[in-house]
RNA sequence: GCCGUUGUAGCUCAGUUGGUAGAGCAACUGAUUCGUAAUCAGUAGGUCGGAGGUUCGACUCCUCUCAACGGCACCA
């Protein structure tokens, strides 16, 4: 007799061992044409899965949270199976689940085209249409190898040579299709039917750029039709926000051939630029920090003793000049450290706190530069806390308060974090590691949060603390660190004498909050959609006249708006009233002010929000105080 | 850096089998003085990313190169 329990708790009792998918079509026909897997004691497995003993079974059906996983998953092997009828000779290597949708890496003697990418996604809907039944069977390692290579399938072969020998696989079949996979999956290829493939790309085997470059399928897949329909229409609108597309639009900024990954500010992008300096150069004041400038280039030795020349020279910009080999300084640390270094510290005096708007070259690959996202030349709220080991936690503590708010100041709350541990290529002893990474850990747990733990993705000195944004297409950025090193302070020299009267070297922690300036602002723009809170916006409202008549009032209002210390513009053109409205929206500015003979008679504005809204007539010193009171809102 | 795609006027784009380039918007000039998302007319604007080559002739074909875009790798 075995016992099987429902979510809702019955318990359904049977003779014999049966399928997953016979309990659903004991249950109702209904469910069984619904199901598409079963989840037994939490694991998921297929409909074909046989029950034999007491379980917990739930279905998983369209609504179950793990539906849409399988059917990605599914559908990335259907994409495989349509690849290698129509590509013969294309090797399969792995095909997961990924955000939205899923990939599959081929091997194959050329790169496929977006017209390839039709002619697959057309023979997928023909095998969709042939409802053709998966079926899962077991093999030994040792045959899966045997049987995989005989098949011409090298790649294949050297994943599973890399599973331990004594275990069993699992492989799906689907027609001629056949692919080792742990599943489950849906019972047949009649249940995949929201899918579109969006892009072809290259991508490393192993994911190791000394390895051969296979061509990387991506495709998203939906549980139907309206879901993909909904998920395209964001894609698209999530374009409209791209930082790239906006800059252009709201004249913030512009890149050219002749300094690739560097930016060219205009005066509204520059205005942005300020409000956010100057909103940081708060927080550093309230955070203890002492603003600080150090040059821009430094001699090469520098970078040699720093260690930084030797794990990224490659990475550097150098220049020469009467016989002196300089770096542009693609960090600020070391010259903070030279600040430190004047006179002699006492424990006393730590923790010792710089802040710095550090410009710093790095010579990042070509590929690697995206809009403002990844640049060559970059301004960070750069910060180094010289304190005793005993002060980190303390420290660290602070600044994830601090960060957190500023996040929040700039309209920010979704906020992923990360601990980022030991390297392989690192500076520096294991324990002095484990102390460093325990300490980032203690000041999180006091912080109360989550976070995600990295491994091997730390800085070669020391451990860090990843603040991650999304951009408007789901790509994530590290934005702020916190980073604790035992190591820099002693390359460098950098000492204090302590309360036992012996010389040690501080503990450094290198912090950032909004990391490079530029991608902050590239996601802010994102993150806005180019109409910024009033307090950021480059403009804060334009007064515009119905004809000249009011063009004196109008640039008085204006006038007298600037002296009150806002941003803002007249627009006497001769141009309708309705021309003027459609740019000033277009431009995001947050608040218009139409004048005509009525305003002007009264002294007032007729006040409209960039969305459309009619905030009504007022006087100009009572929307003198609503901008006042949208811009003070932070402080 | 690697794989692929793209590069035509300030912007968004068109340009057919190779016969020295076009539209809309923006700009400029003139008219219009108008009440909440585009007033009308006219003018001007490009060595087709750059360098070579093939050809009587190249935006179009070939080679090299630069940059951007999508990924991968990298990201102190």
């Amino acid at each position: 007799m075995i016992n099987i329990k429902l979510p809702d708790g019955s318990i359904r009792a049977y003779e014999q061992p049966l399928s997953v998918g016979a309990v659903a079509a004991d249950i109702g026909p209904g469910l069984a044409k619904a199901a598409l897997a079963g989840k037994v004691d939490g694991r998921l497995v297929d409909l074909s899965h046989t029950l034999d003993r007491d379980v917990q079974l739930e279905l998983v059906t369209e609504k179950h949270p793990d539906a849409l996983d399988i059917i990605r998953h599914s559908t990335a092997h259907l994409l495989a199976q349509a690849t290698q009828r129509l590509f013969p000779g294309a090797q399969v290597t792995i095909g997961p689940v990924v955000d939205n949708g899923f990939y599959y890496d081929f091997a194959y003697e050329r790169a496929f085209t977006p017209d390839d990418l039709a002619a697959i996604e057309v023979e997928m809907r023909k095998l969709s249409e042939q409802k053709m039944p998966l079926a899962r069977s077991v093999m030994a390692r040792d045959e899966a190898v045997r049987f995989f290579r005989d098949k011409g399938e090298v790649y294949k072969a050297e994943i599973i040579e890399s599973i331990p020998a004594n275990e069993d696989l699992s492989l799906y079949a689907q027609g001629e299709f056949i692919d080792l996979c742990r599943g489950p999956h849906v019972p047949d290829t009649g249940r995949l039917k929201a899918f579109k493939l969006l892009k072809v790309a290259g991508a490393y085997w192993r994911g190791d750029s000394r390895n051969e470059m296979l061509q990387r399928v991506y495709g998203t897949a939906w549980l139907n039709q309206k879901d993909l329909d909904a998920y395209l229409h964001q894609l698209e609108e999530a374009e409209k926000r791209d930082h790239r597309r906006v800059g252009k639009q709201l004249q913030l900024f512009h890149m050219q051939d002749m300094a690739p990954g560097m930016v060219f500010w205009h005066p509204k992008g520059w205005q942005l630029w300020q409000q956010v300096e100057q909103h940081m150069r708060r927080v550093y004041k309230d955070g203890g920090y002492k603003e600080v400038r150090c040059p821009s280039i430094l001699d090469v030795s520098l970078w040699q003793q720093s260690g930084h020349w030797d794990n990224y020279h490659e990475n550097m910009f150098f220049t020469a000049s009467e016989n002196r080999e300089y770096a542009l300084k693609p960090m600020n640390c070391p010259g903070h450290v030279q600040i430190f270094k004047t006179g002699l510290h006492s424990y006393r005096d730590l923790p010792l706190r710089f802040g710095e708007f550090g410009s710093c070259h790095r010579n990042e690959p070509s590929g690697a530069l995206h809009g403002l996202m990844r640049v060559r030349a970059f301004t960070q709220d750069d910060g180094h806390v010289f304190c005793t080991p005993e002060q980190v936690e303390a420290e660290v503590v602070a600044f994830h308060r601090q960060a957190l708010q500023v996040y929040r100041d700039f309209g920010f709350e979704n906020i992923a974090i990360k601990l980022a541990l030991r390297p392989d290529k690192r500076i520096g002893a294991d324990e002095v590691w484990d102390k460093a990474e325990d300490a980032l850990r203690a000041a999180l747990r006091s912080c109360d949060v989550e976070w995600e733990e990295l491994p091997g993705e730390g800085a070669f000195y020391g451990p860090k603390i990843e603040y991650h944004m999304r951009d408007s297409i789901g790509r994530s950025w590290q934005c702020g660190t916190m980073q604790v090193d035992f190591m820099m302070a002693e390359r460098l020299g950098a000492e204090y004498v302590g309360e036992d009267n012996a010389r040690h070297h501080p503990v450094m922690l290198h912090r950032a909050i909004v990391g490079s300036l530029e991608r902050f602002l590239g996601i802010l723009i994102e993150h806005h959609a180019g109409a910024f809170p009033a307090w950021l916006a480059p403009v804060q409202a334009v007064v515009t006249n119905i004809t000249d008549a009011q063009a004196e009032y109008a640039a008085t209002a204006a006038k007298s708006l600037q002296a009150q210390g806002f941003r803002v513009e007249a627009d006497l053109r001769n141009e309708k009233v309705g021309y003027k409205i459609r740019e000033h929206s277009m431009q995001r500015v947050p608040y218009l002010l139409v004048v005509g003979d009525r305003e002007r008679d009264s002294g007032s504005v007729a006040v409209r929000s960039r969305t459309g809204e009619d905030l009504g007539v007022m006087a100009l010193s009572a929307f003198a105080d609503r901008l006042r009171a949208d811009v003070t809102e932070l402080r």
